[in-house]
DNA sequence: CTTCCAGGTGAATCGCAGG
DNA sequence: TCCTGCGATTCACCTGGAA
């Protein structure tokens, strides 16, 4: 039996692909399992637009640990986060890295995520392999494991890099949705976000599908970040499918590449459930006159408030739509922020969009100031 | 001439340093201005207590930057950040590290700190010198220089590894002080600092010293977690002498390495000024690990928990007889210590019995841990 | 229906002295 | 070097049941 056992093809997207050129060639929005190398090697040169990679962390990870109460810590203990030493662990990076090179596109980007255990090893390659690191980002968590025996530090952060294929390389990078979705500043390199719970945790009869499932936030801001709508995403460490989750939203292609079957089972139901959000809500920000002026993106970001969700005034005489990025767009086409839009509507000189925009909640229309107040008390000690 | 030039001499500190065996061969609170190799080469073996390292960066710069108001960014571009290759830099940092792992001591521990130009190769050379890496950690800058260009993500952050000479080593963490400086929370592993300015930040004519001189903030933590006083602190990279100043205000020793000398003249003058903390100051900063040890049996000697007394846990689940020498007795007939017989009762692995056991107080059940502090109240002085 | 509280848990390289 | 025993050690968030 091959490395590649089995094609686990999903439902083809409905829009077109006539732009790829490469599509016919590609396993596009399907996940193909088996081993991660062996299954990027049956890909083409220069294919694909951005790599989202979550190899194994090698966390060498010594007894068993209990918390100061005495319960157990159900810590990563797979047989894919196995190596024998330093070197093992190299030779893996450096033959997925190979393998990721090749098929990236001479305008592509690759991520990689880890924590210290492993980032340094496979940045060291990133660069040999002449990759050209445009920024490392941290990964803040809002709600991390502490340290229980306090011997050092809360590890509260992971890292990931983004590198283009090589120095001078062109890349994508939206600049203006990155601006939009963070009340108005750069974006900076370092990005909070609460670890993946609750609803979005996938379960299976009630114990957690994969060890070290990434949340959707996380991946939504990569890839708004760094593809266009219709650009390929391979994730050759696919797991339980987040990153195929979120292109999926957000009208990207994907291909994943995943070794257990239980993790391809979740991730296919897990992509078939989710919704991709409709054209006027994907058109980004391009324009740097229409500028959305708050944290409005975090609620987008965070899925309070959904991309293409309609949003009104309180006497509902005028309505919008939530686009990806944070912006609205009204009905006739106008874009802006929630104030430059609530304004523009009214023929205001300015408008509070937090107080004038209101949606549709359980019981009767709320001012989206609300969302900011709960999202404000969900995050602020 | 040789490597090593000058040594410059700053006056000895007052305190002694007669328990330091190795003090006459090091150069104690001073600064060794030469090639930091050849200068770590003339230190002893397993001689220092912490090594605190900010290598050259390597960020091979291009052009002339522009902010949008048309004026010019001083960039580093200095001939020490100059390297012809990867291989060159790595042969550079394998250099330094080899003769950090030489002159540390087994208890000790390494600090480096870096960008994502240099971090990731330091760190892999970390690794495979057998350090063991402990956390890594992030200095996220309150006020990062933007990114003029809007091509990339706001540059806000740099990283620190810390790390212990090898797997299993013993080191110095300073828990409890860490944790008060967090507002009584586990201090995580990223740092907010604002970048040194002001009147911390060198200058001469009006023009700053040295173009990338460390918060004293950031040393302070670094020293006040990692050392105690009185510990050896060696700066590789001194520079303006950052680590020597909060070495000096805490009650450390320190050895700095510099090869420029207009680096070493404003170090000298900077330490010379700085003003070390009083005893008293220090001392509230340590650990209640050195604490007195209370044991249980001096509690029923003392009669503050009769022999007989029965105690039980939080919920009176189990029960268990106080005997006349501390060792308990539950109802079931199993015996030990209270941190035993509350390990056996529960099936885990371990129990602080000073927590898990309650005797019943005026209004209600208290944890045994009150009676210790009452003891210990009573008796110190 | 809301609020409160107890319980569970997450990519974790998680102790140390003394015999 | 191994074994034993003392005793130090947790934060934010989610869920479900009780009040």
């Amino acid at each position: 039996m091959g490395a590649i056992d089995t094609i686990a093809r999903l439902g083809r997207a409905t829009w077109e692909d006539s732009r790829l050129a490469l599509s016919d060639a590609l396993p596009l929005d399907q996940i193909v399992m088996g081993d991660c190398i062996a299954a990027m090697k049956a890909l083409p040169d220069k294919s694909v637009d951005m790599i989202f990679a979550d190899p194994p962390y090698n966390l060498q990870l010594g007894g068993e640990l209990f918390r100061p109460d005495g319960s157990h810590v159900d810590a990563v203990n797979d047989d894919w986060d196995k190596f024998d030493s330093y070197a093992a662990y190299d030779a893996f990076t450096r033959g997925w890295l190979a393998q990721a090179h090749r098929v990236l596109k001479d305008t592509g980007t690759i991520w990689v995520i880890g924590s210290y255990h492993n980032i340094f090893r496979v940045g060291a390659a990133v660069q040999d392999f002449g990759f050209w690191i445009l920024n490392d980002i941290v990964w803040r968590k809002a709600n991390p494991m502490p340290n229980f025996k306090g011997t050092r530090f809360t590890n509260a952060h992971e890292t990931l890099i983004w590198a283009s294929k090589g120095e001078g390389s062109k890349y994508t990078f939206n600049y203006r949705s990155m601006k939009t979705l963070n009340d108005e500043l750069q974006m900076r390199s370092d990005w909070e976000f609460p670890i993946c719970g609750g609803a979005e945790r996938l379960k299976k009869g009630g114990v957690k599908v994969h060890p070290t499932q990434k949340p959707e936030a996380l991946l939504y801001r990569v890839l708004l970040a760094c593809t266009k709508p219709g650009d390929v995403v391979l994730d050759p460490f696919f797991g339980t499918g987040t990153t195929g989750a979120v292109a999926k939203r957000l009208g990207r292609r994907w291909i994943g590449i995943e070794r257990e079957p239980e993790y391809c089972a979740a991730a296919v139901e897990r992509i078939d459930a989710a919704l991709p959000l409709d054209e006027s809500a994907l058109a980004t920000m391009q324009s740097p006159k229409a500028a959305p002026k708050v944290a409005f993106g975090k609620l987008v970001e965070t899925n309070m408030l959904a991309p293409g969700s309609v949003i009104t005034d309180a006497k509902r005489r005028w309505s919008a739509t939530v686009r990806a990025d944070g912006s609205l767009m009204s009905a006739c086409g106008q874009v802006g922020s929630i104030h430059k839009l609530g304004s523009t509507l009214q023929g205001a000189p300015a408008c509070n969009g937090w107080i004038f925009w209101h949606y549709e909640g359980a019981d009767g229309l709320k001012p989206i100031d609300e969302l900011r107040q709960t999202y404000l008390l969900a995050t602020q000690p």
